[in-house]
DNA sequence: TTTATATATTCCTTGACAGGAATATTCCTT
DNA sequence: AAGGAATATTCCTGTCAAGGAATATATAAA
């Protein structure tokens, strides 16, 4: 397991993990446009300020977010690295997808002959 | 949420979702080497068939396997289109991230001014 | 120093999901 | 036709994660 982007030991959540929760993703879209406070998060996303607490606590210990503190608030941005992993993952895999992909037909055939 | 890859209505797993689980990630990985029969993807990723073929499912349903036919066998490999889109999205976002990323001063300085 | 604001944390409950085991289904072989 | 191989499905169980509600913590403001 080469390439894969993250590796799914312990108790970490994986990048994928992480973004996979929909209200994790909206953060992550809503972020897209710049930083933001948990305050504001919560308002835009029509969440209640726990549960936006909670998943920025996920999205940050999965390497997605980090923060800053700014007195009384807590600033969240958006992390370079897990996208740029993600991106490069992605990448690599299209390249061969590209390249040859549909040999069905030879695998086909190599099932065939192996039923000596 | 106009580019996000996929949206969680209803009951269908999304192409992230589908992804964060290990096994399923590790037989994405797997077909990227050419399509597998459900037997071959078991064997090679240690897992009794009956997981090996709810997985699969899984995969498919979320738009990421596609299956052929073949008598008594089942032949599972990827599909362009869920990658394409993780792609797409992926690279949009970069394009953002390369530009304005760092105005974190400049929120800053936006939150002093509203606390009027 | 009291009060208010912003955020984090805890506890609880519920639902989803993954694995195990057994069984059903389909097709091939003899 | 019968048995075997490949795959799918069902049922059960345990775990884990998300939301609700309440509370804790820290900082600002009065």
């Amino acid at each position: 397991m080469s390439g894969m982007p993250e590796n799914n030991s312990g108790k970490e959540v994986t990048t994928l993990g992480a973004l996979a929760e929909p209200n994790r993703m909206a953060i992550v879209e809503l972020l897209r446009d710049g930083p933001l406070t948990v305050g504001e998060i919560a308002d835009r996303l029509q969440l209640r300020q726990p549960q936006a607490s909670k998943h920025l606590k996920v999205l940050s210990e999965s390497g997605i977010l980090e923060v800053k503190a700014d007195a009384n608030r807590r600033i969240y941005k958006l992390r370079l690295e897990p996208f740029q992993a993600l991106d490069s993952w992605l990448s690599s895999f299209r390249k061969l997808m590209e390249e040859r992909f549909d040999n069905l037909e030879e695998y086909l055939r190599e099932l065939q002959n192996k039923d000596k």
